[in-house]
RNA sequence: GGGGGCGUAGUUCAGUUGGUUAGAACGCCGGCCUGUCACGCCGGAGGUCGCGAGUUCGAGUCUCGUCGCUCCCGCCA
């Protein structure tokens, strides 16, 4: 089989461009062979580009040469064709196709390129397992209907995003990708340094420091689509290498900046998927959201809200639920309306659901008749107890009440994903539903257990609430944050906050972590001595680019919308990273790999 | 680091209680076929049952280990 050159020929046409109005003119077209169907006489090729398909035909009798060549034709192969437009005979079109009506009559064929039978049909109807699929990431972008379509939607959000920002006055910035480790926050990428033995750059989990000095420089708006690292084991949602859309403002406080961000995001629904979305949206306040909900990421798709009974079981008979409150912990219920969809099994498997999150359990009860209990723990509680429950969560007849007592992170953990499993199980969410919020007012810091000190909730780059300073060193458990999450659908695709601009705010909340003055210095030592220089008040937010489109496209994982992701184990199954290197370079470096 | 699911032909899968030569569909190769669109018909090739050990007269099937893909916990300021 010989192979033709492409020279002098010139596509005219794109698969979905060829219309009613092109009917009888000669085109060009230029494609892979999805399918062929062979008749012996009549051969049809469905040509697909990026754009989709179309019906080519061969016949003998209109150009009997061309016909004989396209005998050969295969899966994948790479063809250029001249043909004529024609109308499809009233009993052979297909509805399905947009070109469906059309079809071109091939005069004259060339074969660009041969193809090996691809490992798996390019079609829509078979998935290859992943391990395949990333193996050959190249054919699976190129499949009509598959993951290709997200790449072509992250264009549009990207467009749509510089655009916005472009006429809000921001300025795309680059900040290195090779810069210093910072110590806090997730583990970093190390780069080794050839120049300086030793020494090490690490990759940026995100440009937080850069952008803060880009505010000190005095640009006022800044935005950066941006490649962020971090070397912690992957998820659905996790890969060690994502894209933020990276934003910093000056001279603005929060209510503006909120603003911004979500006539942002009203632009990429509509661009992306055609979906209008309200604004403002909902701001939830941190403890709120971990009333209701459990989680500092609500998915407000649905009810089935938690309720705290602690007050009410305080002094119960019940061991498990007034030991619970003694010791510091809580109780909290969630109220499912018609239980009967709650089999007894799927009750008595709460128990390991609630392991997964370090629980006990989670009890529960069937509200009968005037709001009787049937439940194994019925009779530790006394019927005033009981009544008071079922005030509290509004129950009626059939429905469930399920509980979990425990510290207030492990109620919270197991109820907050109970809610979203047990939702997604009863069919409560709306499908196609989006629902958007802020949470705000998070927490400053966060005590850790392990190393015995506080620690930023944020970044320690966050505001203070001015209101909550005077509690900083006396009860730092009491201060609130100027940090603002973006959730979506139970999902943060976003976070924020204002940042310190003052170098004596700052070194007050390194006190409080535990950061003296010559840690600080060594750490962070240039920032502090930016924030000296006239800096401004400023802040940003980070937007998720990743998840958000997992999500405005339907997909369950992340790699669905990224070209070539990792695998669970942070390999590249198509380049076979990471991979060995060859001696010389790790002399060059410097570096010696330990013996086990 | 820990828990769960999966791994059989190029691909998607079936394979009973451990029992003869491991099957199907699609794909591939050969032949026939002039209006199909997942074209159709006839024939053929294609397997280290992820890998390694073990139990057994006998292992795709049971046990242990290991590798890969995946979901989750830890981790991810």
């Amino acid at each position: 089989m010989k192979y033709d050159s492409p020279a002098g020929w010139k596509r005219t046409h794109i698969s979905n461009q060829v219309t009613e109005n092109d009917i009888d003119q000669t085109i060009t077209l230029m494609g892979w062979v999805l399918r062929r169907r062979d008749h012996g006489g009549v051969i049809f090729i469905d040509l697909r580009d990026r754009w989709g398909l179309v019906q080519l035909v061969f016949n003998p009798e209109y150009a009997d040469a061309t016909h004989e060549r396209a005998h050969h034709l295969r899966a994948e192969w790479v063809i250029a064709v001249k043909g004529v437009v024609r109308r499809r005979p009233e009993e052979s079109v297909n509805p399905d196709m947009p070109t469906g009506t059309l079809e071109v009559f091939v005069d004259e064929l060339k074969i660009l390129n041969q193809s090996e039978p691809p490992p798996f049909p390019l079609d829509d109807d078979t998935q290859p397992s992943d391990a395949v699929r990333y193996k050959y990431r190249y054919l699976d972008l190129r499949k009509t209907g598959g993951v290709g379509r997200n790449l072509i939607i992250r264009h549009t959000f990207m467009a749509t995003a510089r655009n916005y920002l472009n006429g809000k006055g921001f300025l795309e910035i680059e900040t290195p990708v090779l810069t210093v480790s910072t110590p806090e926050g997730a583990r970093d990428y190390l780069v080794p340094s050839r120049t300086a033995p030793g020494n090490f750059y690490a990759l940026p989990q995100s440009p937080q420091l850069f952008k803060q000095l880009l505010m000190v420089a005095g640009f006022e708006r800044y935005y950066q689509i941006v490649r962020c690292f971090r070397d912690e084991d992957l998820r659905a949602d996790r890969q060690p290498e994502f894209t933020q859309l990276d934003i910093e403002t000056s001279f603005i406080e929060e209510d503006e900046l909120l603003e911004i961000i979500e006539k942002l995001l009203v632009k990429i629904f509509v661009d992306t998927i055609g979906e209008s979305v309200l604004i403002p949206f909902l701001r939830l306040p941190y403890d709120e959201a971990m009333l209701r909900y459990g989680l500092d990421k609500p998915d407000i798709r649905f009810g089935m809200e938690l309720y705290d009974i602690s007050e009410t079981v305080k002094a119960t008979g019940f061991t498990v639920f007034r030991s619970a409150v003694e010791s510091g912990g809580i109780v909290k219920a969630m109220k499912i309306d018609n239980g009967e969809r709650l089999s007894r099994k799927d009750l008595d498997e709460l128990r390991d659901f609630a392991a997964i999150y370090g629980g006990k359990g989670v009890a529960y009860t069937r509200i009968r008749e005037n709001g009787e209990w049937q439940s194994p723990i019925a009779k530790f509680l006394s019927p005033e107890e009981r009544a008071a429950i079922n005030e509290l969560g509004q129950a009626k007849t059939g429905d469930v009440i399920l509980f979990a007592a425990d510290t207030p992170k492990i109620v919270n953990d197991v109820l907050g994903n109970l809610r979203n499993t047990l939702a997604a199980k009863l069919g409560e969410i709306p499908a196609g539903k989006h629902a958007l919020l802020w949470v705000t007012n998070f927490p400053m810091f966060e005590y850790d257990e392990e190393e015995k000190r506080y620690q930023a909730m944020h970044h320690p780059f966050t505001s203070p609430r001015d209101e909550d300073l005077e509690y900083i060193e006396s009860d730092p458990s009491r201060v609130r944050a100027r940090a603002y999450d973006l959730v979506l659908n139970g999902s943060e695709i976003g976070g924020g906050s204002m940042r310190i601009y003052r170098s004596d705010v700052q070194r007050q909340v390194f006190s409080a972590l535990n950061i003296d003055e010559e840690q600080a210095r060594e750490k962070f030592g240039f920032l502090l001595d930016a924030l000296q220089y006239g800096a401004p008040p400023h802040g940003g937010i980070a937007l998720g680019v990743d998840r958000l489109l997992a999500i405005l496209t339907g997909s369950e994982s992340i790699r669905d919308v990224i070209a070539f992701p990792k695998t669970q184990k942070g390999a590249c199954l198509l380049t076979g990273a990471p991979a060995g290197v060859a001696p010389e370079q790790l002399k060059e470096l410097n570096l010696r790999i330990a013996k086990k």
